[in-house]
DNA sequence: CGTAGGGCTTCCAGTTACGGGAAGGTCAAG
DNA sequence: CTTGACCTTCCCGTAACTGGAAGCCCTACG
């Protein structure tokens, strides 16, 4: 299979696909004129990585969780372990997210928005810190 | 004041703001030495930009606010809509982050962690894309 | 007065995970 | 045999810094 069709079957671009490989995720062999002959567990192994991608794992945490996979044996508790650190690390996101989220609704509620020279918005992020919670 | 009082009192590390300088962001003059001499303005500026970017906006977003507070007239209704399309980007990444949680702690839960060579979390990776929402 | 230290300067490279685009080989169809 | 789609590699650019090297400057101490 060319990249093309890998590609159309697993929603990956090309350029991601040859990218994966250029840093050792898989290793598809070459066919005569140099294109890269996909097999099937290649294909297997980026419709993994496209999945784990979509839930957010950096490609170094999937590059363990192939490994992982590929060792077979007393793969769970890795791969349990991966998979906490990095919800934790999407929880810790959200909490951040959801701070500025709770800042900047308030200050964009207190901002009249017309022609008005004065601004809440550049006098918090200016002057004083204070900003209120609602 | 040199760089490092700045960075002192700002709480900005020194390569952040001589990364803000070479960006445009400010153009502290300098001493007969070469050393930056930021004055009481560009303090003022480094502490807008500190906040701006704890607030999550962009350095892009920083500069146009910047601009719209030297501009003094008609100001609040571009950093209102500055501030409601950082907002909506936020909220955004937000709902995104949320959907990785849901799948990450419903996968996380549902496996054992131990010696087990079966693996709920590698089995939904690798093959059917099917996974319970709770 | 010499030197040791800390602070300042610039420049270069690396980070994450690709995307855009150029230059050029290959393949199937007409 | 040419055309157009596909493939290849290579290099640059992204956001917002951070780390480190090489070298100047300034103050203090003995």
């Amino acid at each position: 299979m060319n990249i093309g069709d890998v590609a159309a079957r697993t929603g990956l671009p090309p350029k991601t696909i040859r990218y994966y490989e250029e840093i050792g995720l898989l290793k598809p062999p070459r066919g005569a004129n140099g294109y890269r002959a996909f097999r099937e567990g290649d294909m297997q192994r980026l419709v993994f990585l496209g999945r784990a991608r979509a839930l957010g794992f950096s490609i170094e945490d999937c590059r363990v969780l192939l490994d992982l996979r590929a060792d077979g044996t007393r793969a769970s508790a890795g791969v349990k372990d991966v998979s906490q650190g990095h919800l934790r690390r999407v929880e810790q996101k959200i909490a951040d997210l959801s701070g500025m989220h709770e800042t900047l609704s308030s200050l964009v509620r207190a901002c009249a928005g017309g022609t008005r020279p004065d601004c809440p918005i550049l006098d918090t992020l200016g002057t004083g810190a204070a900003q209120g919670r609602a």
